[in-house]
DNA sequence: TATTGTTATACTCTATAACTATA
DNA sequence: TATAGTTATAGAGTATAACAATA
């Protein structure tokens, strides 16, 4: 598993990208965490460019699909969801509800909670959003073919349990 | 491939976290991109952890092994290789090099460029910081399986050939 | 002219402390 | 006393422009 003693290894050509770059990465490849790094990368590269037109990013996206699935959660509530600090939410559901894509609502039962809320707007731009990112994914799926996408799925699934 | 009307919709429970808050993610967990986002921030997150001991930076841990593996590249070749832009490495390495892990020096060839390496106590410290990593990357491992740890870097590798 | 390393700078993301209004 | 939302702020990470030395 990515090697255990301290002596230089010759790194064996693993069924990886042909970029001719490998040789000189020493055993960085075979690092779960290098490989998730630059994979992430580059698909949140791909989907950037995918939703150009849109402006909108990754983060943005995932609220906008959280509370579309999930209208009236608190703040707090799609913030942790996401692994966002509430904190860090406040500005960035501004930016949403500032283009009147979402909407905070007071709560009935706590008068210090809101309930968060796509607008009409916010979810006629999400169906066309959604239409460029399954674009996006169906890349994605033909680039590791559809078996391994689904297999891809699965593990990264197990890994998110550790915490 | 990620659903595709604007319906709700009963999520799956597919072989995933039990943490009891999938069902409000809505369908934001059959985008590949946003499982690799939050499996990269969970396995660098028990990362940075198992390196406390060392105060060492994922990007720093990758330096080092880049140029351990390949000493005497040219700085922006190190950076190209890491997809670090050659402007953000300066301060990155300059750390480095503060605490006496890494040098540069100065190339034969082209008087503009610098060639680095590790110094004995990197080499020492690094030696020391991979059997920290050795035992997250097992960690992992485990938490997924001896098979799918095999097949998640492979078809990670695959992902990587996009960019 | 082009490239290497560098500085300056700005913008995003993330992390912590403290405040307010409610509970 | 604790919690939800907020502000302020600081630190990373990342991006672009411009410069000196060298090719």
């Amino acid at each position: 598993m990515a090697g255990k003693s301290g002596r230089p290894r010759q790194p064996v050509p693993t069924a990886k990208a042909a970029s001719g770059s490998e040789e000189k990465l020493g055993d960085l490849p075979n690092y779960v965490g290098y490989m998730l790094r630059r994979a992430q990368l580059t698909v949140f590269q791909d989907f950037i460019q995918s939703l150009a037109d849109f402006d909108l990013r990754p983060a943005q996206f995932s609220v906008l699909s959280v509370i579309e699935a999930s209208p009236g959660l608190r703040q707090t509530e799609v913030a942790n969801l996401l692994g966002i600090q509430r904190t860090n939410f406040v500005t960035l559901f501004d930016s949403l509800e500032g283009r009147g894509l979402a909407e905070r609502k007071p709560s009935k039962e706590d008068r210090r909670s809101h309930s968060l809320y796509l607008t009409d707007a916010g979810r006629a731009y999400l169906r066309d959003v959604k239409a460029s990112v399954d674009a996006h994914e169906t890349r994605i799926a033909q680039q590791v073919g559809q078996d391994d996408y689904i297999t891809l799925k699965r593990i990264l699934g197990k890994l998110l349990v550790i915490c």
